[in-house]
RNA sequence: GGCCUAGUGGCUCAGUUGGUUAGAGCGCCGCCCUGUCACGGCGGAGGUCGUCGGUUCGAGUCCGAUCUGGGUCGCCA
């Protein structure tokens, strides 16, 4: 017999009093009142239906079954007396005729309570993902990220986007992150290895005729874990637009992401249209990194002149910035947390102080500033119940790290963070180039496929590091969303720029062979993006960590603690693939 | 790989300047309860305090090492 229902857990209503109804799903929960009186709280994927039992006979169906394990009831729907509110079927119960066992849950103890799961370890739960899952709420957030996704689809199908899904078993690419690799059977010691991205496949449908493409896109790189990053695999929608440039491709995102953030996100207003441009640089000067927070309005200003005055050691040839907030009233134990905070984060000390209400300078670094007050005040605009934070070192440090104070005070800070919202923008203008940090060499700032502004010819400049590309961020509450660009769709101007950092026309024809050798026979210009679905989502629920939102996530080793991934393999398998595995033990 | 942080019954945590028998809530088991909905009441089982070593008359607590998890920097379109 199938196993069947007439109704799911969340449909009864007073209306359907008198009805004999079948109902399938969890043993929830019992609370026993009597030897004649039990309330079972029946759940499933849809939510949770009271039944009623009244006497024993019936009782002793579920005696000696453990909770959590799936039942079949069959029995009358009735108004209740006592009606709840916290259940959708709160005004009924079922009184059940027949009880059957489906599915036992043989442990009488469950590694975590269902309902409490996102208290628990995180191991545990991910070992458990099965009962954790069972959790509305955290299966909720996995429902959420389905509607997102169909949504999207829907919206870019709408927008007459082609969904193509590109190869899973590619070639190692020689930019960007870390390769998964998989060896080759028919190709001893080569190896397939997992797409980074689907770049060059969708720059190749381009130049194939495609006009629209998009795909939820699986990436694969073999990077170490962040809150907010998934070890090794996420999806992105991958979308790019032929005969295209920068504006088009806002055109589509703001046209296709606002009313999905409004609509599924916790904050029901998004950023108007279009969202706001900044270039990178300004981006980095006025907020401290290129993925800012726009619900903070404080603004990083610029003090190396006049603090390089002062005798504070730590100031003495370094770039210094401060951010001012009047709404920040921390006790001296909280600006030391907070401070120390910073640090943590940023890897920089900061410095502080505050302006008190005659105006004096107090607390921090305010003994050194006597000379140069009256000049800071007016620079700054200080007054009364100002408080100032203040970093200093190399320029980076001391951009980087005023960015996490701008951030921390703004959101420590009365009337300077207006949380609930989803402010987008695009950082536009980063530079093609730039100096490595290890090497000392001229290097592809972000990737080599963009457009430099101004073609060929501006790749002759004087100064390669004032060119700029056609390359651009979407940011939305200090969360790096996507990047994209306005790819270089041409052979001649590829060659120059890669000339530029060393390398000839062999090494790009040895990096890239097939997009080469496609953009030779005619390509169109082309532009696209790839807002990362995973950390959309996370915005979307409020959640900062990734692994809520990805059905079965892994551990910050990359491991999947349920499956046991990875796993060794038998000797046979390796040898078809012919790789010896060095003894690791 | 560096730094920060946590590890105490099945789960979540408390445990003071080192001091008798390591506590609580939830869960589990038993009994009681005729309207619960985080049901309630009474009783019970359950702990080599991550591991190893050290200091001490005495270590959950102090020291050293190590393992595991999380966060972060490096790394990362």
């Amino acid at each position: 017999m199938i196993q069947s229902r007439t109704h799911t857990c969340n449909e009864l209503r007073l209306s359907d009093a008198g009805k004999t109804v079948t109902l399938a799903g969890w043993y929830e929960n019992l609370r026993q009142v009597s030897k004649n009186l039990a309330f079972l709280q029946l759940r499933d994927f849809y939510g949770v239906t009271q039944l009623v039992f009244e006497d024993e006979e019936m009782l002793s169906k579920i005696d000696g079954i453990n909770k959590e394990s799936t039942i079949q009831v069959t029995g009358v729907v009735r108004e209740r007396s006592n009606k709840t509110d916290k259940l959708a079927t709160g005004d009924i119960e079922v009184v059940p005729t027949e009880v059957k066992i489906l599915g036992k849950c043989i442990y009488n103890e469950l590694p975590f309570e269902i309902r409490q799961s996102r208290n628990a370890d995180e191991n545990f739960r991910l070992k458990y993902r099965y009962l954790d899952l069972r959790n509305p709420e955290v299966k909720d957030r996995i429902v959420l990220r389905s509607k997102v996704v169909t949504e999207l689809r829907n919206r870019m199908n709408a927008e007459d986007f082609t969904e193509i899904t590109t190869p899973i078993l590619t070639c190692s690419s020689p930019e960007g992150a870390r390769d998964y690799l998989v060896p080759s059977r028919k190709f001893p010691g080569h190896f397939y290895a997992l797409p980074q991205a689907p770049q060059q496949f969708k720059q190749i449908l381009m130049a194939s005729g495609f006009d629209r493409y998009f795909q939820i896109a699986p990436c694969f790189r073999d990077e170490d874990a962040r809150a907010d990053r998934s070890p090794g695999e996420f999806y992105q929608l991958d979308m790019e637009m032929a005969f295209a440039g920068q504006e088009d491709v806002f055109g589509v995102i703001e046209k296709v992401l606002p009313p999905v953030f409004e609509k599924y996100g916790t904050y029901n207003r998004a950023s108007q249209v279009p969202f706001k441009r900044i270039p990178y640089l300004e981006s980095l000067e006025k907020y401290g990194t290129d993925k800012p927070d726009l619900r903070i309005d404080l603004i990083v200003q610029d003090v190396t002149e006049l603090l390089g005055r002062t005798e504070f050691e730590p100031f003495k040839d370094a770039v210094i910035k401060a951010v001012v907030t009047d709404g920040y009233k921390a006790t001296r134990k909280e600006i030391d947390k907070m401070i120390a905070d910073v640090e943590t984060e940023s890897g920089s000390k900061s410095y502080w102080f505050r302006v008190d209400e005659n105006g004096e300078y107090v607390g921090g670094i305010s003994k050194f500033l006597a000379d140069i007050k009256d000049e800071l005040n007016e620079k700054l605009g200080l007054k009364p119940g100002c408080f100032v934070a203040v970093s200093a070192g190399k320029k980076s440090a001391a951009i980087k790290t005023a960015g996490v104070l701008r951030r921390v005070l703004g959101q420590a800070s009365e009337g300077h963070f207006d949380k609930e919202c989803y402010e987008f923008c695009w950082i536009v203008d980063f530079p093609m180039y730039e100096i490595g940090e290890e090497s000392g060499e001229l290097e592809f700032c972000h990737n080599p496929f963009s457009m430099p502004q101004g073609g060929a010819e501006a790749l002759d400049a004087e100064d390669p590091l004032s060119i700029l590309a056609y390359q651009y961020d979407l940011v939305c509450n200090g969360v790096e969303l996507s990047s994209g660009a306005v790819r270089n769709h041409d052979p001649e101007i590829m060659v120059k720029a890669f000339k530029l950092v060393g390398l000839g026309e062999d090494d790009v024809k040895a990096k890239f062979p097939a997009m080469y050798n496609a953009f030779c026979y005619g390509a169109p210009p082309h532009a696209g993006i790839a807002p990362g679905v995973d950390r959309m989502v996370m915005l979307l629920v409020g959640e900062d960590s990734i692994r809520e939102i990805i059905p079965f996530p892994m551990n910050k080793q990359a491991q999947d603690i349920m499956m046991g991934a990875p796993a060794t393999v038998e000797q046979k398998q390796l040898d078809e693939i012919h790789i010896a595995v060095k003894d690791v033990e």
